[in-house]
RNA sequence: GGUGCGGUAGCCAAGUGGCCAGGCAACGGUUUGCAAAACCGUGAUACGUGGGUUCAAAUCCCAUCCGCACCUCCA
């Protein structure tokens, strides 16, 4: 095992830790079960579980931990506003981000863990702190740590404790907080909130913080100390410098090693066509709104505000943030995983993610012509998935043609084979293995291409594509599934009729077999203007929707 | 201000001292009734800028400019 990860704390590229050998424990913060998900919520579970599979590929055994956090203040407020249980709620959405994360290809972790099924360890924890006097209780029955008392605080995210500010809970210093940092690990919970929300403790009725969650349930399922942990690169402070905190005091260092993805951006002036006096308003109100540019979930309340003032009212700079706003919320909408697996498939975004190292930020891109929105880099990724699959359709049709001949590309497919295991085991560069990725499937299309092709250069070329498609997650469905799954969904999202199509592509094939080409472009050219795409081969015309 | 990440060809994106990235787009060719797909080939003095070290720098050192993210719920 040659692998070896950039550890977020050490800022070093360290080898693979492995507390029990032949075997490695990670465990992944997942998603707080409060809505759908956004594509940049997708990264983690893509990337992790990439890891995952190159790991087990190489016989390691991988004990991976993805939790879901159920309870919530987020999760307590959409309760309150649609009156739903809060467990109808977090299994609606628990459903929705598994189905979300399948069409993504990723592989079902080995525990999912809720928060809600872990209160009583998380009480456990929480007075193992209270009983080394690492947090105290204030007078509302709310639990806090004390930052003060441990010593390793900011070591993750490198910051100087006096420069925090106050995270995760409602006090103010002076108004029973000790320390500004100071986060809750037991928050008492108030009249209004939902019975399904609340739970009995030593403090009373309450419920855990955010932070605590994740300390628990990692211990509860990997015991003292575990592997790697992992999750989003704005974990590290607070959620994650928390965790370290809360469990170093009880169960001895956390984790060996931490992974940080980065985060997938959004660029609103990229494409956005604002008007010349947008752009010439854009930089003082960047001065202004430091965050302008970052898509956020209080867009549309904003945007609506300035809708409903006076149109007389409204200055240029307010007309100026209306067009940002506007701009914002679109690129919201289409960010929602959910509406964009409507136009590009999930396959093709996992492609588009690991098309990047899992540390740089990758930028989600939205082209727009007049109404049609398109994603010009994930619809590239889906081109490269057909291609992927067009290949394995093409080989598979040519193994039993294959003969005795001279075996000329064995070496050739073992050593790319090499190149792309090695790719991934300096830190996961899927982006550096797609490059003998991509020479594995040209070889492949050059081998069936040719009249005799070798038996063992075929079989070597198959096992050389069940091998990379199976550790990147990627082309390695069934093909003809890949592309009934794609232009069942082009042909929705367009409005195609299948039976017309398939009408006129036999009314060509009987103009060519008549040698009326004329008549035979014709139609093809109808077909084109459809966005149909046409093959000719051996055994018939194909068509798809492109 | 603090902590990180980055600036590589039209676009995306690997590469951390000498040798090839890869993909998309473009162009030429093979193939095809013509296309499409596939394959082959081509392209551009590609490495933010200025110095330095070295036989050799995208890569190391110094300086500098620019961009981004996080530091408040966020993956």
């Amino acid at each position: 095992m040659s692998f070896r990860l950039h550890d977020s704390l050490t800022n070093a590229t360290i080898p693979l830790p492995q507390r029990t050998p032949g075997e490695t424990s990670l465990y992944v913060c997942g998603p707080t079960v409060y809505g759908y998900i956004h594509v940049g919520n997708a990264r983690p579970p893509v990337v992790f579980d990439v890891l995952v599979r190159h790991l087990e590929r190489q016989g390691l055994i991988v004990r991976y931990v993805r939790n879901f956090t159920d309870v919530d203040d987020k999760i307590i407020q959409v309760a309150l506003d649609t009156g739903e249980e809060p467990r109808v709620i977090t299994d609606r959405y628990i459903d929705a981000y598994r189905d979300d994360v399948a069409a993504l290809m990723c592989r079902p972790p080995w525990a999912e863990p809720r928060v809600s099924e872990n209160i009583a360890g998380i009480i456990a924890h929480v007075e193992a702190l209270l009983a080394k006097g690492f947090a105290y209780v204030t007078g509302d029955g709310d639990v806090y740590y004390d930052t003060a008392k441990f010593e390793g605080y900011g070591k993750l995210s490198k910051r100087q404790l006096e420069e925090q500010s106050a995270s995760e809970g409602r006090g103010k210093v002076g108004e029973g907080k000790r320390n500004e940092p100071d986060f809750a690990l037991w928050k008492s919970s108030k009249a209004h909130e939902p019975d399904g929300a609340r739970w009995p403790s030593p403090w009373g009725e309450g419920r855990p913080g955010w932070h605590i969650e994740c300390s628990a349930m990692a211990h509860a399922l990997l015991g003292d100390g575990f592997d790697i942990h992992g999750g989003g690169q704005d974990l590290k402070f607070p959620h994650h410098e928390n965790e370290i905190a809360q469990t170093e005091p009880v169960h001895g260092p956390m984790a060996s090693a931490w992974m940080h993805n980065g985060f997938i951006e959004v660029d609103i002036e990229r494409n956005a066509d604002f008007s010349e006096d947008v752009l010439a308003r854009l930089p003082a109100l960047k001065e202004r709104f430091p965050d302008l540019r970052k898509v956020s979930k209080s867009d549309p309340k904003t945007l609506q505000g300035y809708r409903e003032r006076d149109p007389a009212t409204l200055t240029p700079d307010d007309l100026a943030m209306i067009a940002v706003l506007e701009r914002k919320v679109h690129f919201g909408h289409w960010f929602q995983l959910r509406r964009l697996r409507d136009r590009v498939d999930g396959e093709a975004i996992r492609l588009w993610i690991l098309g990047t190292h899992y540390r740089a930020p990758l930028a989600f891109d939205l082209a727009e012509t007049g109404e049609a929105v398109s994603f010009p880099t994930i619809e590239q990724a889906e081109k490269r998935l057909e291609y992927f699959y067009d290949t394995r359709l093409k080989l598979a049709a040519k193994i039993p043609a294959g003969v005795m001949a001279k075996a000329t590309l064995v070496d050739t497919l073992a050593k790319l084979v090499r190149d792309f295991d090695a790719a991934l085991d300096d830190d996961l560069n899927t982006a550096g293995a797609l490059d003998p990725f991509a020479q594995v499937f040209t070889l492949t299309n050059k081998l069936c291409d040719t009249k005799r092709p070798d038996k063992r250069d075929l079989d070597a070329a198959d096992a050389a594509i069940t091998h990379l498609t199976a550790v990147l997650g990627v082309g390695e469905g069934d093909p003809e599934a890949f592309f009934a799954r794609v232009t069942a969904r082009r042909v929705k999202c367009r409005d195609l009729d299948p039976a017309r199509i398939d009408g006129l592509v036999q009314q060509r094939t009987a103009a060519r077999e008549a040698r009326e080409f004329a008549r035979a472009d014709e139609i093809r050219a109808e077909l084109t203007a459809l966005g149909i795409e046409l093959r000719d081969g051996v055994t018939g015309t194909s068509w798809r929707a492109v």
